[in-house]
DNA sequence: TCTTGACTTGGACTCTGTCCATTGTAGGAT
DNA sequence: ATCCTACAATGGACAGAGTCCAAGTCAAGA
C-alpha cells in the first residue's frame, strides 16, 4: 500500500489528502469498485471529498497503470486495483459479481498476422460470462 | 436479409414499418453501429421513428439472438448482426474501429476447473486491442 | 513564511438509456 | 372488406454515469 503511495510520489504526484484517501479504498480490498463506490467509501474518510476529484483521481491511476478500467457490463465502470498482476475476470451474469482469474495459455498467440489487418495489438481482455454459485 | 425478416416473422413478431427498417440498417454492412446510429440510419428512411422504438428493437433481436451486444469503451454499446458466426473483436485503442476476427483455439477451455469458483461458465468474450493503421 | 501552480469543489451540462401514458396499427376474426 | 384488440410506437420526462469549468484552496519548493 504505501508502496503505492511512494510510487505516486515518486512520479511527481502532489500528495493531497483525497488522492491519498481514494488510493486507500482501492487498495483496501480487491474488489472492483465502481467510480461511485470509491467516492462513498471515500467520503466515509473524508466527507467533503468531491465526485469530480474521484472521478479524475481515478483516471489519473488508469494513465498511471496503477489500476485498470473495466466495464463488464456497459453500465458504471469498475475500477481494479490488481494491475500488476496479469488476470483475466469472471463475471456473473445475473448478480455482476467480477471474479479475477486466471487462464491458461495466451490469447495473444491465438490471433494470427492475417486477423490482425494491419493493427498493432497490444492487449487482449478476456471477459468469462456465467452464473455464481448463489445465482445458480 | 429477408431471412432475417423471416425469421422474425415466424417467431410471432408483428412487423411494423419501424421494425422492418431498424432490421434491414443492421444488415445493411457489419458494422457496429450504437444504438444513435441505428437510429439515425433508420430516420433516413423513416424520419418519425423514435429513439424508444429502436431502443426496444434492439433489445428484442438482443434476446432473440439475433444481434449481439457490445461494450469495447464503456460508452454506447454496439449491436453486432454477426451473431450466427462466432467471432470476437479487435478494437483501435484511438478512434474506437471495431473488427471481428477469428482467433484459433478456444478460451473456454483454458480455464481450469480450480479457476471456476463454482461459476456456471457459458461464455466468454475476447477484445483485442491495438492501433489501427489509420491511427499508428 | 510566501508564492504559485497544481488540485479540489460543486453545480451545470452531456450522453446514453429507461419509463410511461397516450395514440396508432397489424393482422386475425367476422 | 371491415372491425377489434392486443401489441407496438411515440415523445417527453426522468435517471445514471461521467465531464467540464470558473472560482477557491493548498502542498511543497524557494
Amino acid at each position: 500500500m504505501s508502496d503505492l503511495l511512494e510510487r505516486l510520489r515518486g512520479r511527481g504526484w502532489r500528495m493531497t489528502s483525497q488522492r491519498r484517501v481514494v488510493a486507500e479504498v482501492l487498495d483496501g480490498d480487491h474488489v472492483h469498485l465502481t467510480a461511485d463506490e470509491v467516492h462513498a467509501r471515500a467520503a466515509r474518510r473524508l466527507p467533503e471529498i468531491s465526485r469530480a476529484t474521484v472521478y479524475n483521481t481515478l483516471g489519473e491511476l488508469v494513465s498511471l497503470g496503477e489500476v485498470t478500467e473495466v466495464s463488464t457490463d456497459g453500465r458504471a465502470k469498475r475500477y481494479d486495483p490488481n494491475a500488476h498482476h496479469p488476470h483475466q475476470h469472471l463475471v456473473c451474469s445475473s448478480c455482476g459479481t467480477i471474479r479475477d482469474v486466471h487462464p491458461t495459455g495466451d490469447p495473444l498467440v491465438d490471433l494470427p498476422a492475417e486477423e490482425r489487418f494491419g493493427f498493432t495489438v497490444s492487449d487482449v481482455e478476456v471477459t468469462y460470462r456465467g452464473l455464481c454459485p448463489a445465482c445458480a
